[in-house]
DNA sequence: CATGAATGAGAATTCATTCAT
DNA sequence: GATGAATGAATTCTCATTCAT
């Protein structure tokens, strides 16, 4: 899943400083869009020269590269888990959930980042990775939906592919209002997505 | 909400060819990104060169500017029509996410660009018109959530900002992978959605 | 003194309509600069469009062409006729300053181009009369200075080249603020300028 | 009087090299116009890339705007020290003058500059101060005049206005010929311009 | 590690000019 | 005679990137 090899140049500079640098370039990346973003913008923002970034980085887009590839590394993590786990369903469901709205909090700029950006980034090779990991997301969903429709938990009279965006999009466009440490936590935001998801919005007559 | 008057340097050319280009430009923008659209690209895909543009419109922005200010002006006027129309607050949902899904379907592109772009726009002066839709789209949406849930019509127990973000970004997000003329129609979509959005997509014990 | 042939194009038009437009244009680039001036801006002061003037003008660069050479040929005109009187060296530049202020009362627009452009147009070929014209110019004023200076008539103690540029550019930078039908006529001005030039503003003791 | 101040962007580099660029720029300005200096053209001559101007000054404008500003502060200093010393009229005259070919001899490139482009910038918010100067300019130059005239010193049968655009052109216009380095020291092109101006050209029968 | 100064490849935009209608 | 629509070259400006110090 990560990317390219970087030149001998980088690679330098202590691990806090980079994860410090790229937090920051995450942050503007977000604010801003990736395109309309500067180097010299990033620079400011962490006290230095634009130039100076180049010893801890071989070029803006590697910053991106390793922004969004350190997520979906970390999401993935907690994806592969929830799925190993041999969960109904529905309680995959709630979990997959719950651990996007967690990624959600710890990666907010990188999950914005990649919201806005996936799409046509995902055509350069060097982010084909992005493309991959969007096909496994939706095997996953998908085959659970499925199966929950089959199970008879999840209502069969929706399209699936339909419903599948609806649950994705659902989720992740959170990132894009959600603020870390705000009213609610993580968790509670999940559950009351997931309850909106699962059961709607309307009283059941 | 359109925005300032051209200079009476632009504004000239049949209606038509302006109505012909903006369609071209919006498509690549909702395709590339505003900021990584070249003014170029545009060009090319119209077929002239990049500075045949200029006799048509002032600037890139000015392009953009229009494609948004015509669409919030199309949607606008349908959602008022729904507002005025006297419905009951579910009847309304319906109403606005049906009316929703015809514009994605009239104005994939410029929902699209709306999508990726009004939040750093919105700005800047020329762009103030899109924090101000999104001000009264706020408030039609909310009131009717509110309306709904005294009326005992929708659930009570959710938070009514969140299920607020939940209905609205629901239905907008779509229009990142919807595609006119596939396989469903903007209103059986919209049905799709609304039972979804409504009664959940878990099957009620 | 005249200028590059004309294409077969121009030429046509009423000579009215032409004069009409140089007199346009000449106000423009006057007021303006030639360069900061669009052929457009002059189009729109003229009340056609940009292309339209190329009906009547073979390029922006031929109408400050004809409108320098017009000038300068009816400024020879008189100024010939003054050193061809066989006046005396006093009689003589007042004289010529008074014809100058009547052609800049004439031709102020074109004084003015003249005296922004004519220092580097001079170094293209199309313009070398401009250069021509300058240099027949000094020969006049120094001449009659010289003999001045021999006959008694002007003071010996003054740089002869300075005291040249000293009353040419006294009378020509003048263009710059005169506007024609105002306070003075050209002929009161000639005299204010002559008294001063030729008498100082001190009382003489 | 100076403009506004500079984004953070520019006024770093070294204020020795800044100068440089300024007056290599000014050099290029006066000698072919504003407007029709390329960028490219200073860049040239300052032996870099067009692009690598930009990392001095914010735009082609501000150097316009630099090189101005700081010539004006000059000259005001130095005026506002004679007007400050309590001479008569005659001698204030004669002080202006040779403090006039001084910053002459010293910004020839600015004067030059400022005489072709300040009639028309100064209608732009960021000259202002051109006009601001002008004013103030005529203010002094009028009040000394007037003072002669009562005093008894100048004579009271010209034009006070016409007086001063006399005195006032024949001094500046001199930028556009003069040499720095030449036969003539500030001060002895001034002397002689005093004789010109207060005694006059003509021998006094 | 960081700075200062530059590079060089575009980018948007302007504008004189052309030409079919 | 004039218009509308374009061309194409030039221009200002931006920005990621490099590199000597």
């Amino acid at each position: 899943m990560p990317s390219a090899k970087k030149k001998t140049t980088t690679a330098n500079a202590s691990p806090e400083r980079r994860r410090e640098l790229l937090n920051t370039a995450a942050e503007v990346f977000a604010a801003q869009g990736y395109n309309a973003t500067t180097v010299r913008r990033i620079a400011d923002e962490a006290g230095m020269l634009a130039g100076s970034l180049y010893y801890h980085f071989d070029s803006k887009e590697s910053m991106l590269d390793e922004i969004l590839s350190t997520f979906l590394t970390e999401l993935w993590d907690g994806y592969d888990a929830v799925l190993a786990a041999g969960l109904g369903p529905r309680e995959t469901i709630e979990a997959l959930v719950t651990e996007s709205f967690r990624e959600i909090d710890r990666h907010r700029a990188a999950v914005a980042i990649y919201q806005k950006e996936a799409r046509h980034l995902s055509a350069q090779p060097r982010f084909r990775y992005l493309a991959d990991s969007q096909q496994k997301f939706e095997k996953a969903w998908l085959g659970t939906l499925e199966r929950g429709v089959a199970d008879g938990v999840f209502r069969a009279d929706l399209d699936i592919r339909l419903t599948y965006r609806f649950v994705r999009d659902t989720v992740w466009i959170a990132a894009s209002w959600y603020r870390p440490g705000g009213r609610h936590s993580p968790e509670e935001i999940a559950r009351q997505y997931l309850s909106m998801v699962l059961d709607g919005i309307a009283l059941s007559a």
